[in-house]
DNA sequence: TCGCTAGAACCA
DNA sequence: AACGTGGTTCTAGCGA
């Protein structure tokens, strides 16, 4: 028997196997069993020395046994489960794509005189800002060169007839490269799709989704729902979504104890209008739009250390009327920027921060003297309660969810907020209102939980 | 040919 | 002065 001395950290837990051979996989499926449990008894073991407790009630020991270890077999019967997709509704959606997307070439290449690899941001990059002459003043650099992505893209827009060529050639090229084409290879005997749900990779506790990746399926476009819209319930079932509204700025109010924040959630009122209204100096009803999306990427982007610089060149703000909005936020929100500057020397007293239910994440850069490590560590200091305290939320939604679901119903994805059940069409009211009550009382945050709920026939209508 | 990084895109 | 957090996948380009 190897020791588990001789396997922790060396990043593999069995002997190296071929698995050729009926023998071989046997013994490594044994020994994949027995090193597993071994570790078990070790690493849980620890736990229980560690056991200490937070004033939550919370440790480490009871994230393991209330939270991760329940969520074992509900993973693996989502993944048995799979979610059914119509391939035709895929096939269509990709001739169209293939002829637009080849009309956009022969006109990108007559714009730039010239064929090349449209795949190549560099080969682009010396179309755009060579051959072109694009101004190049301002523009985001990477190690290679000038960037070509969307956002600098962006500002060239009205500068050249080749820029919003080349924005729809590649939304359309990445979403027919990598949902279109790719997914109908990964459909099983049975017609669906089975992820991997992974529960060990985020570093702030959240799941995440390979083989395909069904965490990232495109949404924010028409065409993102249209590819949605060939996930399908099979005939005589439905599906039933629900989804946590702005929980993560919720969990925010909570933690740092915001009483504006939180009357504001609890009067339903939308945060973000809200936060327009505040750093506007106008009514709630008079908010434009554009001054909504401000506030929006205001709210999160300052909540995770977003610098001023850094507001500037996402809202296209001037630097120092970024600063200003930044600074009034926080005026309006003295316990929030309190609470940030009380985790961050947390995290550098202890060199880890946690989520409310005991999830740590260590940060040991916390206390570089290189500005860049030492910022980046506390940005993510900040973070992990607030993420954190969100995946865990989810997974105990999960848990309760999974277990009142009747047998003839499957929980099927989880995406970060969202859960999405299959069931049968008769019990899909039945079954989205119970997502809605014990999804909002799956912990007193002391601001209410906003469940949204929906029910269609493919995820598209979602 | 394979494994790696960089850059770009998609999601919460 | 400086890079909001957490993920996966795709292609190009490079070197072993």
């Amino acid at each position: 028997m190897i020791p588990i001395s001789e396997m922790i950290g060396t990043g593999k837990t069995q002997t190296t196997f071929d698995r050729t051979t009926i023998e071989d996989a046997t013994i490594y499926a044994a020994e994949d069993a027995d090193m597993s449990w071994r570790l078990y008894l070790k690493l849980r073991s620890e736990l229980e020395a560690q056991n200490d407790v937070n004033e939550h009630g919370w440790s480490m020991l009871r994230l393991a046994n209330d939270i991760e270890w329940p969520i074992v077999p509900i993973l693996a019967e989502m993944e048995i489960a799979g979610i059914k997709l119509d391939t035709k509704v895929l096939g269509e959606i990709g001739s169209r794509l293939g002829a637009r997307i080849n009309q956009l070439k022969g006109e990108i290449f007559d714009q730039a005189g010239e064929e090349f690899n449209m795949g190549s941001p560099a080969q682009l990059g010396q179309i755009l800002y060579g051959r072109l002459g694009l101004p190049t003043a301002g523009l985001k650099k990477g190690k290679t060169g000038v960037s070509t992505a969307a956002d600098v893209l962006e500002k060239l827009r009205d500068a050249h007839p080749i820029i919003p060529l080349i924005m729809e050639f590649r939304e359309l090229d990445k979403l027919k490269n990598t949902y279109v084409d790719a997914l109908p290879e990964l459909v099983g005997a049975d017609g669906r799709i089975h992820t991997s749900f992974n529960q060990t990779i985020a570093q702030t506790g959240r799941l995440s989704s390979t083989n395909p990746n069904l965490q990232n399926i495109p949404v924010r476009t028409e065409l993102g729902r249209e590819i949605r819209g060939a996930f399908v319930a099979p005939e005589g079932r439905v599906l039933v979504s629900a989804d946590y509204s702005q929980i993560e700025l919720r969990v925010a109010a909570a933690l740092a104890g915001d009483e504006g924040m939180i009357e504001t959630f609890k009067a339903g009122i939308d945060l973000h209008q809200q936060t327009a209204a505040e750093l506007y100096g106008v009514k709630l009803d008079e908010v434009t739009k554009a001054q909504r999306y401000a506030a929006k990427t205001i709210n999160f982007g300052v909540l995770y250390g977003m610098s001023a610089h850094g507001l500037s060149v996402a809202t296209g703000m001037e630097g120092r009327e970024a600063a200003g909005f930044i600074e009034r936020y926080f005026e309006v929100r003295p316990k929030l920027r309190e609470y940030i500057d009380e985790t961050k020397k947390f995290a550098y007293d202890n060199q880890y921060t946690a989520t409310l239910f005991g999830r740590r994440r260590a940060c040991p850069e916390i206390r570089s003297t290189n500005f860049m490590l030492r910022s980046g560590a506390e940005r993510m200091a900040v973070n992990v309660p607030i993420q954190g305290t969100a995946a865990d939320i989810y997974k105990l939604a999960m848990i309760d969810v999974a277990r009142k679901l009747d047998a003839d119903c499957d929980l099927l994805l989880q995406i970060h907020d969202e859960l999405i059940v299959e069931a049968p069409t008769a019990k899909g009211e039945a079954v989205a209102d119970m997502m809605r009550e014990v999804m909002g009382s799956v912990i007193d945050l002391g601001v209410p939980l906003a469940v949204d709920t929906e029910i269609g026939v493919n995820w598209g209508e979602l």
